[in-house]
DNA sequence: GCGTGATCATGA
DNA sequence: TCATGATCACGC
């Protein structure tokens, strides 16, 4: 593991310095064997990028880059520069939620300031040889954060209304709520009807690739 | 089980 | 072809 960059400029820098590289160079570097595939390490390549750029590791719920209030992320992408797969954000709290607001939400604080690091994520390109693209540093625009906190609202009052269970992932329009769990027999408390309490599957905030593509052209153009 | 890192794999 | 629902691994 690097050390931790101590400001924005250190930690940009070194998410540039990274790009362009492959994963079997970047792994070699840090001593890290590549598996054939993600199959069974799906966390990998976000390992990877978090040795590299000396982000805090563990499964503490904070941000990655404490100091900085930074979160990275690793996204995945196609030959045309699409997201190939949404985004996790981060559990969804299903109890003592009441009176619980946007401001106060995991969402907002963890996607406000987001380093995304774009990986070539086509599953016919050998792990190796996929390479690390350009870094952005994004900050929610007024009217990303509002079609965010709508979304998160519409969601968390069904959770608090004992509809969890209601809940697809074709709710949200840019932010939706599905499984986050070992398996599907994982189970939670949460709310039910009448407010009586229920065990279902633990759920999880996933931005769409819509949503995740429109940032990256923002930046990026195209 | 929870929270971290996510992608897989199948049905529409 | 693509998004949904399911799943994988790890530390604690």
């Amino acid at each position: 593991m690097k050390p931790t960059p101590t400001s924005e400029a250190e930690l940009l820098e070194r998410a540039l310095s990274i790009s362009g590289y492959t994963f079997a160079e970047l792994a070699a570097e840090a001593n890290i064997a590549v598996p054939d595939n993600l199959k069974k390490d799906k966390g990998w390549v976000g390992q990877l990028l978090e040795w590299h750029l000396g982000a805090s590791a563990g499964s503490k719920p904070q941000p990655d880059f404490v100091e900085l209030g930074i979160e990275l992320k690793s996204i995945p992408i196609s030959y045309q520069g699409k997201p190939l797969e949404t985004t996790f954000v981060s559990v969804a709290p299903l109890i003592g939620v009441h009176g619980l607001k946007w401001a106060q939400s995991h969402v907002k604080h963890k996607l406000a300031k987001v380093l995304w690091i774009p990986v070539e994520g086509e599953r016919e390109i050998p792990l190796g040889e996929r390479r690390v693209g350009s870094p952005l540093l994004w900050t929610p625009s007024a009217d990303e954060e509002a079609q965010l906190q709508q979304d998160w609202e519409e969601l968390m009052e069904m959770i608090v209304l004992g509809q969890v269970e209601q809940i697809t992932a074709r709710h949200g329009e840019v932010l939706q709520l599905r499984p986050k769990a070992a398996n599907s027999r994982a189970l939670t408390e949460a709310y039910g009807a009448n407010g009586k309490p229920i065990m279902t599957l633990p759920r999880g905030f996933y931005l769409r690739t819509q949503f995740t593509h429109q940032i990256l052209q923002r930046h990026f153009g195209q």
